[in-house]
DNA sequence: ACCGCGAAGTTATATGATATTACATTCGCG
DNA sequence: CGCGAATGTAATATCATATAACTTCGCGGT
């Protein structure tokens, strides 16, 4: 996104590119351990550099935790519109749905960064951040397919992303596992796909006869 | 819940109920600074006691994270029977989904602790914060007031737990602010409840066809 | 009534993380 | 080539978790 140079290793004293390696090893560990397992002395060491070499990079914790999260976004949609971009039997939003699952149970870690964390409640509007989660959700509403009435389409977008989410936060924590989980999790999805469109349909409709 | 003896103070030496006083104090601690704003030490000093007091009643911070959480849901559980069973022209759906709401973003620190932390992911199938977790689902699916149904009533809530954290998360991370605002979260949480009672009353009916 | 054990505190300490300060090295540009 | 800014390092302050070893006190059995 932002075409930071990559330097190469200049060295055995300067790193060379010491800020995306922060960024990409701290992604490592927050894959496995959640946003909690972010250590900056530990990445520190994992990277050859000393202690207090990340702060050169980043004021604190919190900020580098930020970044982090910007680029989880961007992979994020950049994985999304490969695979709605892609022709497929299913319908673009059935596939950005049961995506949006999969990422959240299989990185779930990543997915609590992205959409569990402090981290988003504080970033403030125009940041890297800010654009990185708003540019997923235009992915999400381009994955509607709906006729462009604008209103009504976010609407239906915000109620489904709401949903997908709901359903990946249940689901890792075993609330989705119990006699309610008769229904497995990618039906349930479907079945929140289709009463959307349902119900995006008939709201469009509605507005039609109201507006003629 | 538990009946614990809750003893007085003893005397300047033993609390007498230490346990239950760092519970509440967390309590507090997480409802301005989320899951994370918790520290062992600072509670010890604001009870007055030394700083490896606590130890003595939760083997590590994880452990009472979870106690604390439990309580959290036990909490939220009394809050919203209360209001679902106090008699209202709205429907019990609607007052709990409206609370729910009102809940995550006025005490956005516990609940997060309650819906967005590790602390539930790993909590065990018997444990007294899946119990206190599931009770709480119960109460939603005894909101629906539908007839008895049993799996597409669990279906049904499902669907709308889901929805209402999500609209909780989105809203708290600034993404339902954009130009996706020009409805109130109020309005939005409204219109996932209609379409929520819809879907149920269709379902029923298709079932009740085939079931003929 | 006493005695002793266990629960619940204490002090002291080890470990590890964040963050700052002062200093060292190297890049790159004039 | 030489100087300043960027990027590292070493040393250190602060703070939190957690453990160990010791102390105090309630309580139950004899």
């Amino acid at each position: 996104m932002l075409p930071r140079p990559a330097r190469k290793a200049l060295n055995a004293y300067h790193h060379g590119d010491l800020r995306d390696a922060l960024v990409q090893a701290a992604l490592h560990e927050v894959e496995l351990g959640g946003p909690e397992a972010i250590s900056i002395s530990a990445l520190a060491k994992k990277l050859g550099v000393s202690q207090p070499a990340p702060y050169k990079h980043f004021a604190d914790r919190e900020t580098l935790l930020t970044a982090v999260t910007a680029q989880a976004f961007r992979q994020f949609s950049a994985m999304m519109r490969a695979a709605i971009e892609k022709p497929s039997k299913q319908s673009k939003l059935s596939r950005f749905a049961q995506l949006t699952l999969d990422f959240g149970l299989r990185r779930n870690g990543i997915y609590r960064l992205m959409f569990a964390s402090r981290t988003m409640a504080c970033a403030p509007k125009g940041s890297e951040l800010h654009s990185a989660a708003m540019e997923t959700f235009e992915l999400l509403v381009e994955a509607l397919e709906a006729p462009a009435v604008g209103l009504l389409r976010e609407r239906s977008a915000l109620k489904i992303w709401a949903s997908l989410h709901g359903v990946v936060m249940l689901a890792e924590q075993g609330l989705l596992t119990g006699q309610a989980a008769h229904v497995s999790r990618e039906e349930l999805v479907e079945d929140i796909v289709e009463e959307t469109k349902l119900a995006l349909s008939v709201a469009i409709e509605k507005a039609g006869k109201a507006g003629s």
